[in-house]
DNA sequence: TTGAAAGCGCTAACAC
DNA sequence: GTGTTAGCGCTTTCAA
């Protein structure tokens, strides 16, 4: 392992001048620092991260803090985290939260001895309190997927209600009156908003809303194992729908995983989707374009949210002066398929 | 930050007994430890893994290095080894190796400066000889999804050419003779394995191959892309099929995403699966249960084996002996399910 | 513009 | 069984 040491004694300079030049910073001499940088390429010399974390309490390391990476959802948020981390030369750890508010705080530490300035996460357990004033220690703190007003500068999220009601808008302007509505019962805020956005669409539109037709999964279990999850979820909560004999002509599932499923469970019953039955989905995520017919949904931009989010990790912790006080909101879309059938005006 | 120095003072021991603790190596006296550890909880003590790196030139960190994240099939192997990792006290470390050899290699070189002494990788751009040596110089090194022999006991694969075998066994057994096979072009091993495979079962059965069944993908750009572009494979190269107008009444695909892709462009077209044309694909991800017909599939343990890999790293890096020279080989399994159609003997 | 030197928090060899 | 001490490789004052 070649050294700083081993630099300075072939350029015959000290170790903090080629520390100069590595970093870029501090002022060198122009020749100085040929000579260096030649021989730094030369001997092939890399700086030793650890040594480095531990003298500047910094490690230039992106933490990711999610459930479940076999989830391709947060294999996205990964995946775009990693992406903008390479590219800044950053490093990336991950932290698997699993499913309570300790695994979170557990794996947030963890990442913080490592000298990881910068964490993302995806928080389903903590409680606002606990963010909040994780937030304050961790200058470098993102939250993804979720909005708490006092820290909106380090939330980057989606408008749920906005979701929600677009696609509720979307179906009546299908003509669809009598709309069921399947949802998780994660205990964070997202469904709540999607049904919000939903109630808000059909109250503008004139029509009461049927409390008794939305439909909110009982498989608490379940859900904890990802897609596979949502999509037993979505069979299991159409299926007490389609038990319950209420009439109806479309739904809305939570995400494309409990759309799937409720549709599979709707083909397998003999009902045509979309023919008898309309069903749209939240996410966009690849299943909805495989499936047939394909789905329509709700464009989660996931990736796209969780590269901006690195960057703003970096900003924070860069400089400061720009970043905060900004807010950080994606807004939802349309993409229409072929799960929802143009009903006649009746 | 409390650090060790901090607990020696308050236990009035020296930072050599702390650290003895700590790791829960060397002689300590019961009394002693008991002190210690109370200390320890009572100021919330952890140690700097950074210096603890720098100093022994391990970090208990383990590195993966994978193309692509939001792949689920790869999104699963991460799942496997944070899994064993987490529990054996390690943390996770992510290297994006891109789509080509250097990126694999610099991916891998990030790593170990971060002391990071288990890797597991799943190669698929980097030759033969670039991980014998890389091998030789790591002893924590485990490549995952790819065999080399003579690096046999650092290599944690499934045997492709059985899972051909069986596959084609499989739509023989039902009474077809007629199939089309469509591969990707990868340039590593296994597509060449499965069609081995294919050919020996055709073979065996008394069949002749013909070589004009077989199509090769020849969309090189839009397979980087993971599964999307294993949806778009499947289907542009189940085109070219359909309209060299051959007969054939079976399809093997590659893996899952490029069968679920013919089967839609086949579904597409009014030809009904497996009425018409049986498909079987390979992985068993979660697309082949949810897809109608749900499909039929060969069986990848990815996740099984990722933890395999993870732990062999961890048994590689402390106890050698008894790990190797063995072998790490995992089996294909058929799942059967709605996607191949019971043919009439003609 | 450059160098000397202290020290980050920890481990491990050696001494007692 | 426990303490002393010398670094690990680097950054960062402070002086020159």
């Amino acid at each position: 392992m070649v050294t700083i040491k081993d630099v300075a004694r072939a350029a015959n300079v000290s170790t903090a001048t080629v520390s100069r030049v590595v970093r870029d910073k501090g002022q060198v001499g122009d020749k100085c620092r040929a000579k260096v940088q030649k021989i730094i390429k030369q001997l092939g010399y890399r700086p030793n991260t650890n040594a480095r974390a531990l003298v500047s309490k910094r490690s230039d390391t992106m933490g990711i803090v999610t459930p479940n990476l076999s989830d391709p959802f947060f294999g996205g948020i990964a995946q775009g985290i990693e992406e903008v981390a390479r590219q800044m030369q950053y490093k990336v750890m991950m932290g698997n939260s699993l499913h309570d508010e300790e695994g979170e705080i557990e794996a947030i530490a963890s990442l913080r001895e490592n000298g990881c300035e910068n964490i993302i996460i995806h928080s389903k357990y903590s409680s606002n309190e606990t963010l909040i004033k994780l937030c304050e220690e961790l200058p470098g703190l993102v939250l993804i997927n979720r909005f708490i007003p006092s820290i909106a500068g380090r939330c980057v999220w989606l408008d749920n209600t906005v979701g929600g009601r677009i696609s509720t808008e979307y179906l009546l302007n299908n003509n669809h009156k009598d709309i069921a509505v399947l949802t998780s019962y994660y205990n964070n805020q997202d469904p709540h908003d999607r049904i919000r956005g939903f109630k808000m669409a059909m109250e503008m539109a004139g029509h009461t809303v049927k409390d008794e037709l939305i439909f909110v999964s009982d498989l608490k279990q379940v859900i904890k194992q990802g897609q596979n999850g949502g999509n037993l979820e979505g069979e299991s909560t159409a299926k007490r729908l389609l038990e319950s004999g209420q009439k109806f002509t479309a739904i809305i599932a939570y995400n494309d995983h409990m759309a799937v499923g409720a549709m599979n469970l709707l083909l397998d019953n003999g009902i045509r989707v979309p023919e008898d039955v309309s069903i749209i989905g939240f996410d966009n995520v690849y299943v909805s374009m495989i499936v047939r017919p394909q789905l329509t949904t709700i464009n989660y931009p996931v990736v796209q949210m969780a590269k901006y989010a690195a960057q703003l990790s970096i900003d924070l912790t860069k400089d400061k002066e720009n970043v905060e006080n900004k807010t950080h909101l994606f807004m939802p879309e349309l993409i229409e398929r072929n799960s929802v059938y143009h009903l006649k005006e009746s």
